[in-house]
RNA sequence: GCCCCCAUCGUCUAGUGGCCUAGGACACCACCCUUUCAAGGUGGCGGCACGGGUUCGAAUCCCGUUGGGGGUGCCA
């Protein structure tokens, strides 16, 4: 173990990773980073998730994709929970020996009725001085003691609670086993754990842990917790009604630098006026102290506008490449066969300043390498009812026809054009629509004249005839 | 019910008692550029939840109200 503090990351294996878990990560990443310390990584498995060996290989993926590398010196881990059993238990039959801790034969009925007889609220502490031993049904409870407890939060300040308001809470279950609490507070005494930083939800377990920290006696680490992040209901983010899985934006072509830096904008914002800045200078500015006390709404268009910035600062063989993946995928709307990476090379350029996500690449191209064009009606019908634009059409069929090989170029398709669309008093933006539509199938679109020229006479003369006798 | 947290443009935020006539970004609108659409440029719209204090002075400190969120299990 490095002698630096050591932060710790403990999801639950769910399937997915959770946008709020990344940021999270990355918060603790960062403090780690900057300290000189360590991140572990701890999953948080229970009986259900045990048998998922793919879902802890997926956090650890997508704790990847964001720049957590468990390559990294920095990373430790994973380890698991279930791992820690024995200590668990240990644990809690140290506190009952000790009189931290006392065994209850109350069912939850029992509990409820008494309550509701003394008009009390939650357990009353019934079996505090009954002497049980530990038998099965029975459940341990911690002795909560009189006074109250402080909770030193960096992102909040100083917190009280009165531990009247705390019940005695349940540490081993009937069967025996472990309650999150006891189990996570045991795990990171074992773990050396010294600073946690955490969801805002946790906040009002932290005195019981606090409580944990003592009685096992040990200093209770420095706590840190963070506003959750929260849906456009003000509602913290669920996998049910919300897009929360990274994997899923990872899939749409989000790139990992854009989301990274958008995750880190949510509660926080780097020093100086600039919002768009690189992993280093997050890990070198980055204080929790600074970090927003209030829940941040997950706006997806922003993180989309980031990454749009992202896409356009990409050099362009790097763009190329990126696209590739979703340009050979299977949803792609082209026969396989027919893409070509040279003619996707040419239009690079022009497809990168227009892109927000790299899944959207595909849709930009695609009448380069459908064997013909989808015609949507309604734009062509559009186009088509303007009284010059057949003409147009059938001047310019004639025009292209007749270029040679080296008159091939952007530039004189584009002239040619021009003194068509001139010749019947038209404007530029005019004159192109039906060409556009009858090449492309849509009004709108990349620019026409590079696509043309990348597409080749033959196949553009072919459409436009076609299209003409539409 | 009880406990805890929170409150600046629609959204993310800057702001830590005078630099605030409240700054930036996303979104939206307009204009410019332009072969469509973008990108880029310029401009616009729009906010300190409310009420009391404290202070010469409050978005900033205190109290209350209202509103939102979270927790309160033999879930994690």
């Amino acid at each position: 173990m490095s002698s630096g503090p050591r932060f710790r990351f403990a999801p639950s294996p769910t399937g997915f990773f959770h946008v709020g878990g990344a940021r999270t990560a990355l918060f603790n990443w960062a403090l780690a980073k900057q300290a000189g310390g360590t991140f572990v990584l701890r999953i948080e498995d229970t009986d259900e998730t045990r048998n998922r060996p793919e879902w802890t290989e997926g956090i650890i993926d997508a704790l990847a994709w964001v720049g957590i590398r468990r390559e990294d010196p920095t990373f430790e881990g994973p380890y698991f929970q279930s791992q820690y059993a024995a200590a668990h238990e240990a644990a809690a039959k140290r506190l009952f020996e000790a009189g931290a801790a006392y065994y209850c034969d109350l069912t939850s009925e029992q509990i409820q009725e008494r309550a509701k007889a003394t008009g009390a609220s939650g357990y009353d502490g019934y079996s505090r001085d009954r002497g049980l031993g530990p038998a099965p049904g029975r459940v341990l409870r911690f002795r909560v003691p009189e006074g109250s407890s402080t909770v030193h939060d960096v992102v909040r300040g100083d917190v009280v609670f009165d531990h009247a308001t705390l019940e005695d809470f349940v540490l081993l279950r009937g069967n025996g086993t472990p309650i999150f609490n006891l189990a996570n507070v045991v795990d990171d005494i074992e773990m050396g754990i010294t600073n946690v930083v955490r969801a805002e939800e946790h906040l009002p377990n932290t005195p019981k842990q606090q409580l944990l920290w003592q009685a096992l006696g040990h200093e209770p680490p420095v706590w840190g917790h963070v506003p959750v992040l929260v849906n456009e209901q003000r509602k913290k983010l669920s996998k049910r009604r919300d897009k929360v899985a990274v994997e899923q934006y990872r899939e749409e072509g989000i790139l990992p630098e854009a989301m990274v830096n958008y995750l880190m904008t949510l509660g926080w914002s780097p020093p100086g006026d600039q919002e768009i800045v690189p992993w280093s200078a997050i890990e070198r500015d980055f204080r929790l102290e600074d970090v927003n006390h209030s829940p941040a709404f997950f706006d997806v268009r922003k993180l989309a506008a980031f990454n749009g910035e992202y896409i356009r600062m990409l050099p362009l063989d790097e763009f190329i490449g990126l696209c590739q993946p979703f340009l050979r995928s299977p949803d792609v709307p082209w026969p396989p066969e027919r893409y070509d990476p040279a003619k996707f090379a040419a239009m690079a350029a022009v497809v990168q300043s227009r892109a927000t996500t790299l899944s959207a690449v595909p849709g930009v191209v695609d009448f380069l390498f459908l064997e013909e064009p989808e015609i949507d009606a309604e734009a062509w019908k559009q186009t088509m009812a303007a009284p010059e634009s057949a003409q147009v059409l059938a001047e310019v069929t004639a025009a292209y026809a007749g270029l040679s090989s080296s008159d091939w170029r952007a530039s004189v398709l584009k002239e040619t054009l021009e003194t068509i669309g001139e010749g019947h008093g038209l404007k530029k933006g005019k004159a192109q629509a039906p060409i556009r539509v009858a090449i492309t199938g849509r009004t709108v679109g990349p620019p026409l004249f590079e696509a043309l020229e990348v597409m080749g006479r033959e196949e553009v003369v072919r459409r436009l005839t076609a299209a003409r006798a539409m």
